[in-house]
DNA sequence: CGTCTGACGCACC
DNA sequence: GGGTGCGCCAGAC
């Protein structure tokens, strides 16, 4: 059967452009509800080989970016936006993706 | 193969 | 609205 890991990985891949998903989110999509952390994990260690995986639209359950603290934050932050993500909360450096808005629900069809 | 760690989330102040 | 504490369990080492 497929790994957590593979999982993870099959349900990042399935999140539309301009759309995100929290860690929360998808740790219940793959049977896991108490693993937000290791969906986390699993895009911590995200190889060249896993192929394109959209990692940078998934985001902590306020909508906030998790990744600054691996020195991502501005990344992920910049190709959400180019995805036409808003953000909100803005003025300072914080700022968070409008949920409301571009949280991505499977059971819609996009 | 045993331990440590933490890209989280939520219940409580 | 924000801050703190702690359980969770797959990965990394």
């Amino acid at each position: 059967m497929a790994t957590f890991r593979e999982q993870v990985l099959e349900v990042v891949r399935s999140v539309p452009y301009g759309k995100v998903v929290s860690y929360g989110q998808v740790a219940e999509m793959v049977g896991a509800p108490h693993s937000a952390r290791q969906v986390g994990a699993v895009l911590y260690g995200l190889r060249d080989e896993d192929g394109e995986v959209p990692w940078h639209r998934v985001v902590n359950a306020s909508g906030g970016i998790s990744t600054y603290k691996v020195g991502h934050g501005e990344l992920q932050v910049a190709l959400l936006k180019a995805e036409g993500v808003a953000f909100v909360g803005g003025g300072r450096g914080e700022e968070r993706v409008d949920m409301r808005a571009h949280r991505w629900r499977p059971e819609l069809p996009e």
